[in-house]
DNA sequence: CGTCTAAGTTGACAGACGTCGAAGCAAAGG
DNA sequence: CCTTTGCTTCGACGTCTGTCAACTTAGACG
């Protein structure tokens, strides 16, 4: 009889499309200064926080600071939006929780999930 | 009665260090071939494969292979055990747990967890 | 020992990245 | 209209990163 071990591992392994893909959403998320500016920013009452909010926090001049929140905007970590003369910027929360869902899936073997790929709120 | 409301994005932001220590887990995953790398390490069978089972997979030299794996190693996402010819890789899954954790908290308010801290194996 | 195969190291190079100062644009208030 | 304040864009600079060809190291097997 054959050896018939099931295999443990058995959730296909990312496709170069896809690897791709997640590899631009991590890129952006790489960086302590722009990790610290997503964190800032979703911990920031009501989940979203000016530009003024955010530059305080760290030893970096303004075009600096403005430049990874563009490169966070245009990987679509974040979103922004203008009002009056402030811009506010939100954590995109799906984006997240496909990123954490997709490392956490990464070892974990297929099978029913343990968190619902939806966030809760 | 006022008006009570808890702050709903409670949780602290990353401070700095912490965001350095994790910028570096993201930096290593941050690329399509390590991301593939590891993937491919975590679907094989058992968990681990050794290089010739990866390169395969790729249209990258062997010393392109060989340094990606090196900079997973160095970050610590993997782990590496030579076995006669063959040097085996295999995944730190608690490593991956608490990167995903980490950015699924992010987003999250703080208070009782949805997924406990350690992995479920 | 000699040789074959697997994997890693070295050195080089083009391109991407993080940072800043200076200049630009947008809204608000005189 | 002019000025001020908040934020972005531009241009430049040094550093880091991904890649390869060439070479080296580590075991296995005669």
């Amino acid at each position: 009889m054959a050896k018939q071990t099931v295999s443990i591992r058995a959730r296909a392994p990312l496709a170069e499309p896809e690897a791709a893909e997640f590899a631009v959403l991590l890129k952006a998320v790489a960086d302590p200064v722009r990790l610290r500016l997503v964190s800032l920013v979703a911990a920031h009452d009501g989940g979203e926080a000016c530009v003024c909010d955010l530059t305080g926090a760290f030893d970096l001049s303004a075009p600096t600071i403005s430049h990874h929140l563009k490169v966070l905007r245009e990987a679509g970590v974040l979103d922004s939006e203008r009002r009056g003369t402030w811009v506010h910027y939100r954590v995109r929360d799906d984006v997240l929780d496909r990123l954490a869902g997709m490392l956490g899936d990464l070892h974990r073997p297929a099978g029913p999930r343990l968190v619902s790929a939806g966030a809760r709120r």
